[in-house]
DNA sequence: CCTACCGATCGGTAGG
DNA sequence: CCTACCGATCGGTAGG
């Protein structure tokens, strides 16, 4: 919830790159920006920018990172709000599709750009995904255990369910009125209730 | 089923320019490959390609729109093949799946670059995945008139079943045993089935 | 935060 | 397909 691109009032002016970049590298890609336009971005001279960075792969690394840490951070909050199983997993889509919609630059730039971080943060990375996505396995289970929902293939049902997510980024407009909450019940809601009649 | 990467056997030397490309921006990123590793990797020098093709951004043409009309191509040779709404679903998603695991580089491709193509061309895609998306659209309205589906949101629906089809890029490895069609049976059937408990 | 500058490399062209 | 080369621009550094 309170990521550094958010937060680290005691930078400003690390946060206000973090957060040009952001939106540079989103809009024409990570190799497409360069220094330079980041820093008439910030009404500066390009050099200026190393006196807060080291490198422009450090920027990358600090976007990635910190919206990855928030997926996580925010999943955590939702969990502890939720008691059943079935209100847990409705948590959690909501949280996500909040980080989805309220940090859509970062979104983008993390999805085309993590694998170009160096081993020791890609793996950093994938280590969060696995965590993350073990919190909506266990609140499937939950939901499943206590016969709310049948018990399917928790693994690929979770898969499918944060496959859909995820691609709103590539068609979901902020400009529509549906929230965050809305548009992760509509998804939700799809896959709780199945494409099959009830056979009577 | 026979885009210009696979066939165009009548100038090898564009086909295989279009095939080494289309794995290096696949893994280092359009603006994030050069001219001379293109050339590189085929054992000529960079101003050869010159001959062969326009500029930089051809190249990302040619593979985006290239993996675009096939995705259209194999939906409609998939239809073709089906009768039931059910069946044409089934079909769709299978289809889609062969292109997505048989082309995989090139649909990173698409999916990261298709956005830095100029407008003409960007248009033409977004009509390409429009009346893509209406072939699942038509399909699962069947579906739900011959009495096999419930009358759920079409659209909605379509957008969720996609969007879980297309995140498989991010996550599955064609070394897995998993074949395109069984995969896409997975994911399909998920959603058909749904997580909620049928009310007897 | 700036000026001044670095070597390296970029996409692309001329002219065979 | 090559050699030779172009101007522009790249990420980054030195030294205030």
């Amino acid at each position: 919830m309170t990521g550094a691109a958010v937060f680290d009032a005691a930078r400003p002016r690390y946060s206000k790159l973090i957060e040009v970049a952001t939106e540079l590298f989103s809009s024409n890609g990570y190799e497409g920006t360069t220094i330079r336009q980041i820093a008439g971005a910030m009404g500066v001279k390009s050099a200026s920018l190393y006196s807060h960075v080291g490198s422009k792969a450090d920027i990358l690394r600090e976007i990635v990172l910190d919206v990855a840490r928030e997926f996580t951070e925010s999943a955590i909050a939702a969990k502890a709000q939720a008691s059943t199983g079935e209100e847990e997993l409705r948590a959690l889509c909501r949280a996500h599709m909040r980080v989805m919609t309220g940090r859509a630059g970062a979104v983008v730039v993390y999805f085309h750009n993590w694998r170009k971080l160096n081993t020791e943060y890609q793996r950093e990375i994938v280590s969060l995904r696995r965590r993350y996505e073990g919190f909506f396995r266990v609140a499937l289970r939950k939901a499943i255990e206590d016969g709310s929902y049948r018990p399917v293939d928790v693994a690929r049902s979770v898969r499918v369910l944060l496959g859909a997510l995820n691609w709103t980024y590539e068609w979901h407009s902020p400009k529509r009125r549906l929230s965050a909450e809305a548009l992760a019940d509509e998804i939700l809601g799809v896959i709780v209730a199945g494409l099959r009649r009830e056979r009577p």
